[in-house]
DNA sequence: ACTCAAGGCCAT
DNA sequence: ATGGCCTTGAGT
């Protein structure tokens, strides 16, 4: 199964006036990712892996037949939305279901033989924030087929069992439930010839199951390809576009509940309905124009001020009457973070939210956003700035203080003063490219005009450095006697002062920069200069060239570099304004949505002023943040499988079911994070993102926790020894429990002895962290906010504002603990120290690929 | 010494 | 009022 995601942004540029150049950079995007790195496993429904990567999957050799979707370019499944991640699932190997061709050694798949010996799949600091993305990716996304090796220095490069030096060796698969030493195992593999003729890695589909199925997968090989085309689809269209899953996945020829229409050859079929995306990418259309409203005024009074540190001048205006915010603030420069739009603007953004491809900037042009109520934007009324000036004006740490992207890895570490995009101004056209620096003049942003420098933060012309200083010097108001959509070009631009002005605006021109003190030369403050989007720094050592285009290069170099930061800062830079209009919009979704959420986004904005890093979380917002996840989470339809009867029932095919089963993890994933209610506040690439890597560890929370809260406490006791005699029961009973499914579901018997090697050590830590939970008496609320703080974690790529969205629940789940838990001090600790060991658990599932184990058992709970 | 982004000057 | 050119001066 591979992922491959092309960045999103480059459809950003689209918007822009510079076509050429945006093609240019297209065209340079593209190129670089011609080879994708690979982000993930070939055994993750979710995996990244080129996609001419060798497969990892020990499916048919060279010139067997098996209809492999390997084939299907993401060009070929995504033609008309290059920007879209494409994903390419082998959901049959997502469940660990072999296929013909398969080697047949009894010992191939365990263990270091998996082809996971590259990797400390258990290490339990995979996630901290120190190990590299490249490491963390390859170890526990690599199935073993070929990348990932010579890895990080903890790879380990022989063919030693990989939990030998594991947490998890203490589960160490052996012939009974105890754990025991890996001796056992490690002689088996030593003891075994290897087949000759096969791929010095090999997947870890378990060996005994390969026997087990091998009836099956000889009659009818590998099906549910439509599954494939599903996944595509869910992935494609469901995450990016969020609309039309299940228009998406019915197109695909496929359903939910069943693969029947999927034939064994349906690979070959690259025509999916669920790739059809580029309907759902169309562009909102912006809401009627409104006049700017110039009232006749008293002229304003100047306020020598501070600003973010920055001496600046502020207008102070007399009392104004309520003058509504701009309308909808959709477009990306209109940042406010006004909760008072009007109910027919918020109507209308409701009405676009779906509909908008995010990921690409609005296609608003400059000429047809909101209005600019320059006398409000001299009484010092910042919510008509971008994001960037907004946040840095209110003193906001979330400014680019170059902290944000700098710890974000090491891809823009030496960049000190780089801004972070996440609250950048709009998306600036494409500067000139390296190479063609020298006989590409560069082109004014406002005007198109020939532009002479870095002037207030863009690349403008002397004429637009000169009327915008003038502007904000003498605190014009202008107004447009159209309806403020004039356009700006260089013959035209003196037809509209206020079109013009609002266009520096919204392109990101500082008004910081303009002095107060009227001081020529020098530079400005450091304060000032983080304002902008593009670094005033060094950046002419770094390129050939030098002077401004360069940093607008290398700016966007940086976020070439690492598909991951790519993703996020480029993907970040195309939602400019996450904190405000996101902010916007996701209220006025929820509002009707998700009505309990609006008092904590509510809160959040009125919270705007103050940081709001070290606030108290007032536990009312507490409340109606867990309950709005615990109504997204749908928690017993996400850890247990609908038909199990139908699973159980061995006349049916097995691949057929399993796929079945892979199909609904992956959708149930992509519908729980579309339900999330911080879903609007990132960019699609970034859940993506998240998904692709958390997906394995959400699913054992998930069915974790469900069954500690929901299971049957036959053998536990609540503060019994977790590795107790209760432990052994529980594990023996899973086993059971799982020697019973298996053997309906394929029709005939699997000895527990094979039953232990292929999925013992699993069921072990699966079983050990559900005790775990059970022991804790985790609850729902707790459970909730563990799973969203999980998926949240980033070992590396995260961004400030994923930092925040997870400082946010760590702080709902504190809240919520010390409330309902005074007597447990050290409970919220407690809980958080548990998700080490979900991840090693997590990690030992996604080295088994089957998936269908947890919830297999979760299922059988309700029988 | 050089860069470059400020402000200033002044012809238009 | 505009905008091309000049001056300035902190940063490199």
């Amino acid at each position: 199964m591979t992922l491959t995601s092309s960045p999103c942004e480059l459809d950003n540029m689209s918007l822009f006036q510079d076509l050429k150049l945006k093609r240019r950079k297209v065209d340079s995007r593209c190129s670089s990712d011609d080879s994708p790195v690979s982000l993930g496993s070939a055994g993750s429904p979710l995996g990244i892996q080129p996609a001419d990567a060798p497969s990892p999957i020990n499916f048919p050799a060279p010139g067997e037949s098996m209809a492999d979707t390997s084939t299907l370019s993401p060009e070929a499944n995504m033609p008309s939305s290059p920007g879209c991640p494409v994903v390419k699932v082998k959901s049959e190997y997502l469940l660990g279901i072999p296929s013909p061709g398969t080697p047949r050694d009894p010992l191939r798949g365990t263990g270091a033989a998996s082809g996971l010996e590259a990797r400390d799949t258990t290490c339990p600091d995979r996630a901290s924030p120190d190990s590299t993305k490249e490491e963390s990716d390859n170890s526990v996304f690599d199935g073993g087929g070929g990348g990932g090796s010579g890895g990080g220095g903890r790879s380990e490069t022989s063919s030693q069992p990989s939990h030998r030096s594991s947490p998890s060796s203490q589960y160490s698969p052996s012939q009974s439930i105890s754990p025991s030493a890996s001796s056992t195992h490690v002689s088996q593999q030593q003891q075994t010839p290897q087949t000759p003729s096969l791929r010095p890695r090999v997947p870890s589909v378990p060996p005994h199951l390969l026997a087990h199925h091998q009836f099956w997968s000889q009659n009818n090989g590998i099906q549910g390809f439509a599954t494939q085309r599903l996944l595509n689809g869910v992935i494609s269209s469901a995450v990016n576009y969020g609309q039309n899953v299940a228009v998406a996945s019915t197109s695909s020829g496929t359903s939910l509940s069943s693969n029947t229409g999927s034939s064994g050859n349906g690979a070959t079929s690259t025509s999916t309905g669920a790739t059809s995306t580029a309907s759902s990418c169309e562009t909102m259309k912006p809401p009627a124009q409104r006049p700017a409203p110039a009232p006749p005024r008293p002229p304003p009074t100047v306020i020598m001020g501070e600003i973010g540190g920055v001496r600046t001048m502020i207008w102070s205006a007399p009392p104004l009457d309520p003058v509504p915010p701009p309308a909808a603030s959709w477009t990306t420069t209109a940042a406010a973070a006004s909760c008072s739009s009007s109910e027919e603007s918020a109507a209308q953004l409701l009405l676009n939210l779906g509909q908008e491809s995010r990921g690409k900037p609005p296609s608003v042009s400059y000429s047809s956003g909101p209005p600019l109520n320059m006398e409000r934007l001299w009484a010092g009324d910042m919510t008509q700035l971008p994001a960037a000036q907004q946040m840095q004006a209110l003193n906001l740490t979330a400014s680019g203080s170059g902290q944000t992207w700098e710890r974000n890895g090491g891809v823009i570490k030496s960049e000190t003063t780089s801004q972070s995009m996440s609250v950048a101004p709009p998306a600036p056209p494409m500067p000139p490219q390296e190479h063609e620096e020298d006989e590409t003049p560069m082109i004014c942003m406002i005007c198109e005009d020939k532009a002479t420098g870095l002037h207030y933060g863009i690349i403008t012309c002397e004429g637009c450095k000169g009327f915008f200083k003038r502007t904000v010097q003498n605190r014009r108001v202008y107004t447009c006697v159209a309806e403020g959509g004039c356009e700006i070009t260089k013959a035209q631009r003196n037809r509209c002062q206020y079109c013009r002005f609002k266009k520096c605006i919204e392109q990101g021109m500082v008004l910081q920069a303009v002095r107060e003190d009227r001081m020529p030369g020098g530079r400005n403050s450091g304060a000032v200069y983080n304002l902008y989007k593009v670094k005033y720094k060094k950046h002419k050592k770094s390129n050939k060239t030098s002077g401004v285009a360069g940093g607008f290069l290398h700016h966007h170099k940086i976020s070439s570099g690492d598909p991951l930061n790519s993703q996020s800062t480029t993907s970040h830079s195309s939602h400019p304004a996450h904190s405000g209009h996101l902010v916007n919009g996701t209220i006025l979704k929820t509002a009707l949505t998700n009505p309990s959420e609006v008092v904590h986004l509510r809160q959040r904005l009125d919270n705007t002023v103050s940081s709001s890093r070290d606030r108290s979380f007032p536990f009312d917002a507490t409340v109606a943040m867990i309950q709005s996840l615990i109504d997204c989470d749908e928690f017993q339809d996400i850890a247990t499988l609908r038909n199990l009867d139908e699973l159980l029932d061995h006349k049916s095919n097995l691949s057929d079911k399993l796929c079945q089963i892979g199909d609904s993890i992956v959708y149930k994933l992509v519908q729980w994070t579309k339900r999330l209610p911080f879903y609007l506040e990132l960019p699609v690439e970034v859940h993506t993102t998240l998904l692709t890597h958390k997906w394995h560890e959400i699913l054992v929370l998930t069915t974790s926790a469900y069954q500690a809260i929901h299971g049957q406490h036959k053998f536990s006791n609540v503060g019994s020894d977790v590795m107790g005699a209760d432990f052994m029961q529980e594990v023996s009973n899973n086993m059971y429990t799982l020697q019973t499914c298996l053997t309906n579901m394929m029709g005939r018997p699997i000895t527990m002895d094979q039953l232990q090697q292929d999925v013992g050590l699993m069921v072990e830590k699966i079983t050990y962290v559900t005790l775990m939970f059970r022991r804790v008496r985790l609850r729902m609320e707790e459970y909730v906010c563990l799973k969203v703080i999980t998926m949240l974690s980033q070992a590396r790529g995260g961004t400030m504002e994923l930092e925040h969205l997870q400082e946010r629940y760590m702080s709902c789940l504190r809240s919520f603990v010390e409330h309902s838990a005074p007597q447990q001090p050290n409970r919220f600790h407690d809980l958080l120290i548990r998700l080490p060991e979900v991840q090693s658990a997590a990690a030992l599932l996604l080295e088994s690929k089957m998936f269908y184990v947890p919830f297999l058992l979760n299922s059988t709970i309700q029988r």
